[in-house]
DNA sequence: CTGTTAGCGCGTTCAA
DNA sequence: TTGAACGCGCTAACAG
């Protein structure tokens, strides 16, 4: 491997001028650029990257922590973080933290013993106040969830008027009776999406029954949000809508509307939330808020790169969602005389 | 952050005393290696790893070459390496290659611009000769699919085996009139599952039918999976059986099949490979070869390692699977009257 | 604008 | 068995 005293032989300069001109900082003359720079084609010349970090005091690499890399909602994030850092020449470190805290901490060390020069957190659950410590020293961006009384920089979709724009479609297309299935978790944006259901209930006059209210586990399983499906539907006035804060709990709550023998969207109408994948593989095809999550991990490497570069970067950035409506609720909903009023 | 000097100076030796203690190469007098020791915690000391790699001429990363990082089998398997990646130290270097072998080439300069010190390949196509220079020269290990004309590490489950057993399953279960969905790729296990298939049909005396065999996209999506099944449906004398290559195809068989009136397992009899996710998500559960990808991907980076310390590792290693038998193949066939002999 | 030179932190000779 | 000293390849002072 050629290294930058053979460049700088090769083209007869000094190993300061063929820092400064691998490194753009200073003015050269024009022609010992094109000597300098053919020297370097021709020798196949790479930096040394070991060599430049001891040098510069840094890593050229940045932290990834995800809950789980094997969900596809993460998977579409982590590879826009990935292309994204990539065009600033950094590398990424992903790291499953199995939503263990500990964990978390122990791989924010590797912030301190400089072996990452920044990090992406990409599901920080509510009380995040630990965090603020490393956010002081430590370059760090939160990617779609994050915690509103922490000011760390994050990047997220407009949770609550997403959910907003979602239960406004439930009650224009007629329903009056609502479920709700979100989950026990503790993100903001479950918070969010919550917060709008009730609201949205409110805004329209209509009395909210705790019965309609059901939480699936933490992690959004298709199991537990068909199971939650079932004790919903199994009531005597049973919603005729069902907004899910998830596709795959959406996806849980069809599978049992069906086995159940209602049809989906006739007598049963569901929404989902994230559009990540399988909301068209099977009918009907699942309303549901379309998130880029692509573009928000790209978006949150942006970010980063501003604040490693000492550039002030926006502290929140919300990028765009878009309602999908599709098959499992297409059908506008009039009360059947069966079911008296609300 | 300390360094190598401060825990020298903390312990009162020398620093290539502290060095020689961690990293554990020559003897050292036990007192002094637990003063040392004491130091390295008090001090919280943490080695350099810029510092380190740039003298040992190594950048104690491994890559990974995936074709998608947001296919789900992928990112069992990337999960798997990472975590024995991390067991011995190493970072992985995760890249997309997008299917592009001069993305996949420009990739591996990276282990000559030593930024890597070992490669592993998810997901090479046959004809991979090109790999031969710089699998000589640098250590690398293909992950799953493989190329048996090349001899580079490997580590796979046996296709051929794994595809005989479903296809000996659909025989036992009396279907004669077996379809098959493969794929227009090239992968070695593509060949292996399709060989399996025409050879079991042999060995029960049973004529091919070209028209019985199908192949999909190059990479098992849904949507030709199902655009497959509904041709291969529509003939008259249709298959009672469709063996698929992956669970995808599968799935969009299943879909076609119930589109089309007919009920699976009872008119059709579908198995799938992979049994990845969403193959007990609707009923019928789907009939599957089970692959252990978290295992594939952790034993590759054994390979890997075993490779990268100079020991030999195994040219091949074959990881077990597993037939899940589920309801798309709960039915034991027999013959309707309209159908005839084969 | 360009060259000379001093380390960055570590592992590894070579002596003792 | 231990220590002193060199140099890995690079960047950033400092001189010129």
């Amino acid at each position: 491997m050629a290294t930058i005293v053979d460049v700088a032989k090769h083209a007869g300069v000094s190993v300061a001028t063929v820092s400064r001109i691998l490194n753009g900082k200073t003015k050269v003359r024009e022609e010992l650029r094109l000597r300098v720079m053919d020297s370097v084609k021709s020798l196949e010349y790479t930096p040394n990257a070991a060599a430049r970090n001891l040098r510069r005091n840094e890593s050229g690499t940045i932290l990834i922590l995800a809950p789980n890399i094997t969900n596809p909602y993460y998977t579409h994030i982590i590879a826009g973080i990935g292309d994204a850092a990539h065009e600033h020449g950094y590398s990424s470190f992903l790291c499953n933290t199995a939503n263990d805290r500990s964990r978390e901490k122990e791989l924010l060390t590797r912030l301190e013993h400089q072996q990452a020069d920044g990090a992406i957190l990409l599901a920080t659950e509510l009380g995040a106040e630990w965090l603020i410590p490393y956010a002081q020293k430590f370059p760090i961006v939160q990617c779609s969830e994050f915690d509103p009384k922490v000011d760390i920089v994050h990047v997220s979709i407009d949770n609550y008027g997403a959910a907003t724009e979602a239960m406004e479609h439930l009650l224009a297309l007629g329903h009056k009776r609502i479920g709700l299935i979100s989950s026990l978790n503790h993100y903001y944006s479950t918070v969010l999406r919550t917060k709008a259901y009730y609201d949205a209930l409110d805004r329209a006059n209509i009395t909210v029954r705790e019965e309609y209210a059901g939480k699936a586990t933490f992690d959004y399983t298709f199991k537990s949000g068909s199971d939650v499906a079932r004790s919903l539907l199994s009531q005597e006035a049973r919603p005729t809508a069902l907004f899910c804060i998830s596709d795959m709990l959406a996806l849980g709550a069809i599978s049992s509307a069906k086995e159940m023998g209602f049809r989906v969207p006739e007598d049963v109408t569901i929404v989902g939330f994230d559009d990540v994948e399988h909301t068209m593989m099977f009918h009907p095809y699942l309303t549901t808020v379309s998130q880029p999550c692509f573009d928000i991990g790209y978006q949150a490497m942006q970010q980063l790169f501003r604040l490693m570069s000492g550039e002030e970067p926006a502290r929140e950035l919300i990028i765009p969602h878009k309602l999908e409506i599709r098959e499992s609720s297409a059908h506008r909903y009039l009360d059947p005389p069966w079911i008296g009023q609300p």
